[in-house]
DNA sequence: ACGGATTAAACA
DNA sequence: TTGTTTAAT
């Protein structure tokens, strides 16, 4: 798992960042009368009282812990305060945290590199920070230390010579500002300034308290901060590094905490860092691989030289919930109803993410878990699944359905298939949940569909059906499609869920179990198209018109054409002739009739690298066909419903260069900025920038 | 088949 | 590269 990395320089200065049990501070700034008070806060109260998932640390002192059943918590402490997670659409919502971890990040990334961890902890690289204050204003040249910063904990502090009758405080502000010190305990001395005064402006500007690690790397200042929590801070000197490791137990050491950890103790009998060190790197990669091998040397060594990635946004978004026992999910029905839920979740973090952050999420993942009675292979893992992320709640619930269903055919296998018929052959669904993830920035250049979306409802820009145009689309609509009544409420359609199989699996459409049991009332009706499905008003068509015509007119950016496309389908489907075209793809069609790409088909070219410029190109591609003849439904359909070969995925060498370079050079460099940031992989790069350094002769 | 819900990252 | 696995909180 861990991989290697050599440390270029042991003079860094990394801190570790750790919220005190951040649920419950965030809990207790909302209800300040629970401050000081033994805390916790559980989700789920019905079952022996929720489990716990922070704890205070008064309520620490009672031996309450997480993981506790709340029932449990109360035994021991009885004076506890159990708070519940906020609930929403029946499962627990972390938004209050998600922003308040930001609120917090937004402080620490004020005086170096800061890379969001985890909801409640950061890294921060202060080596620049520590070079400067040493350099302009070193703490041996201070007159006071601030409190905050005498009350760290400098690991091995005793071994310094101090003069007699000093107190611990004195002892840490006689080391901090030694004159005699080695550089870098000078710039850890400078970073444990920087960190307490940052851990202080967190306190005045959010209440939260949190703990922090000080150290050359970040594995010593991840294992640092944990040392003296709560609201304290912890500094690792070099010189104390191997009397720190010599006797930690091997499990509390980031990445050993699990199986790799287990395997130490067992197969090789270390029990402590220390104990690594009699074997050799060759030795441990002979056991663990290469990396891992000398990812573990090094860590016996306390050396690591992963950097702190400047990061203060997640990767990736996800929503999902457990369906333990016997609330496992039993139909195809119940199914949809959850995950609609979780894609609306989801959805609305995407459009947040979106709105704030200027980031476009490419790639959408469904996972589930599953059981099997009566196979042999019950133990079957479900198989996660992925397609690319079209924006609009609809869209995302449509093909999160989609990938559940390709991977229920997969999980119960392509033979029985028909047998079930309506009935549920001994499955069922204990966990799902759909994530968004491949999220990259939006291009400087295309912001100004930020002027669209600012315009528009946040969540779900819905608006009335046309109808004629609805009967040509409805065979489209998966059925979790306009299933929300404006009452929030879920209907279904009566339906088979239309799942549109390409060519050979055209046979297997029937076959399909997609089982809709009896069970739900509202299954007899018939869904009748609504006339009104929006369950938020999309308002403003007026401007949203204006800015329409002005766009189109002016040949505006790419990618803003791209998005009101997918919201003008999500709106219901609306004539993708004309009124629907992008720019783009019109610009495209009226030079040179259609023909972006080299290949014949595209929607039939079988790509081989699949290059991912996601449902941008997609949808070019599609309405290329369309203007063709070709059916927009089956080039639609095989690409996104189908998963075989996504269509999304194409060559970016299929593109002709030349008809690229004709294009308006706004569109040019937009589609561009597009290409590359996906294409072009670190290591190709640095490959690149090497080759031409070394053979600047050699060219072309 | 329970500590739930998220995230990240490496591996094949 | 997709899907799987491990790990952490």
């Amino acid at each position: 798992m861990p991989v290697a990395k050599p440390e270029l320089s042991d003079s860094r200065v990394i801190a570790h960042v750790d919220m005190d049990c951040f649920y419950v501070q965030v809990e207790q700034r909302k209800q300040r009368s629970l401050r000081g008070k033994p805390t916790a806060v559980v989700q789920y109260n019905s079952w022996q009282g929720g489990g716990l998932i922070a704890v205070s640390y008064e309520a620490r002192k009672f031996g309450v812990k997480r993981s506790m059943r709340g029932d449990e918590a109360k035994q021991v402490c009885p004076e506890i305060h159990l708070v519940q997670v906020p609930v929403a659409r029946g499962k627990a919502d972390l938004n209050d945290y998600r922003n308040a971890g930001s609120e917090v990040v937004t402080i620490l990334a004020r005086r170096g590199r800061c890379e969001r961890a985890s909801i409640d902890e950061v890294y921060l690289d202060l080596t620049i920070a520590a070079e400067a204050m040493l350099a302009d204003n070193p703490p041996e040249r201070l007159e006071t230390i601030s409190e905050e910063a005498v009350k760290s904990h400098i690991l091995g502090l005793e071994e310094f010579p101090v003069e007699v009758g000093s107190d611990a405080r004195e002892k840490v502000r006689h080391w901090l500002t030694r004159s005699d010190a080695s550089r870098r305990d000078k710039l850890l001395a400078c970073g444990a300034l920087v960190v307490a005064e940052l851990r202080l402006q967190v306190l005045e500007e959010t209440e939260f308290t949190c703990s922090a690690g000080i150290a050359h790397n970040k594995m010593l200042a991840k294992l640092a901060s944990g040392m003296n929590k709560p609201a304290q801070q912890t500094v690792v000197p070099f010189s104390s590094v191997s009397k720190l490791l010599g006797t930690l137990p091997i499990k509390k050491m980031k990445q050993l905490g699990g199986k790799l950890g287990t395997s130490l103790q067992i197969d090789l009998g270390v029990n402590t860092v220390g104990d690594l060190l009699q074997f050799s790197e060759e030795k441990l990669q002979d056991y663990y691989g290469v990396n891992t091998g000398s990812w573990l040397w090094n860590t016996a060594r306390g050396i690591n030289g992963e950097e702190v990635k400047g990061r203060l946004l997640p990767n990736s978004h996800g929503s999902g919930k457990t369906f333990p026992g016997p609330r496992a999910l039993k139909t195809v029905a119940n199914v949809e109803k959850w995950l609609s839920e979780l894609c609306e979740e989801l959805s609305e973090r995407l459009q947040s993410d979106l709105e704030q952050n200027k980031r476009i999420a490419h790639t959408l993942t469904l996972h589930a878990h599953a059981y099997k009675s009566n196979d042999a292979d019950s133990f079957k893992k479900f198989p996660s699944k992925s397609c690319p992320l079209r924006y609009g709640t609809s869209k995302i619930k449509e093909d999160a359905l989609s990938l559940f269903q390709a991977g229920l055919r997969e999980y119960l296998g392509l033979y029985n298939v028909k047998t079930s018929g309506n009935q549920n052959s001994g499955w069922g669904i204990t966990g799902l949940s759909v994530s968004a993830s491949k999220i990259l920035a939006i291009p400087s250049g295309t912001r100004s569909i930020m002027n669209y979306f600012h315009s528009q409802e946040d969540t779900c820009p819905q608006v009335k059906l046309s109808g004629e145009k609805l009967i040509q689309d409805a065979p489209l609509l998966s059925p979790s499609e306009n299933c929300l009544g404006s009452g929030g409420h879920l209907t279904l359609r009566s339906t088979e869920p239309r799942i549109a199989h390409c060519e050979e699996d055209t046979e297997t459409k029937d076959s399909l179990p997609l089982d809709r049991q009896e069970e739900d009332k509202e299954m007899g009706k018939e869904k009748l198209p609504d006339k009104e499905t929006s369950i938020c008003s999309s308002p403003d068509a007026e401007v949203y018109r204006g800015w329409e015509k002005d766009q189109t007119e002016s040949c505006g950016d790419y990618l803003t054409e791209k998005i009101r496309d997918t919201l003008e389908s999500e709106e219901g489907k609306k004539s993708n002739k004309e009124k629907g075209m992008s720019t783009i793809s019109r610009y495209f069609q009226s030079q040179h009739s259609g023909s972006l790409l080299k290949g014949e088909h595209a929607s039939t070219s079988k790509l081989r690298e699949p290059f991912s410029l996601s449902d941008c190109q997609s949808e070019l591609l599609q309405r290329n066909s369309l203007a063709r003849g070709e059916s927009s439904v089956d080039a639609h359909l095989c690409s996104q419903i189908k998963l075989k070969r996504p269509a999304w995925s194409y060559d970016i060498d299929e593109i002709d260069q030349d008809v690229l370079n004709e294009l308006p050079q706004q569109i040019q460099e937009e589609v561009q900025a597009w290409l590359r940031p996906q294409k072009r992989s670190n290591t190709v790069k640095r490959d690149l920038g090497i080759t031409r350094y070394f053979l600047p002769a050699k060219d072309k």
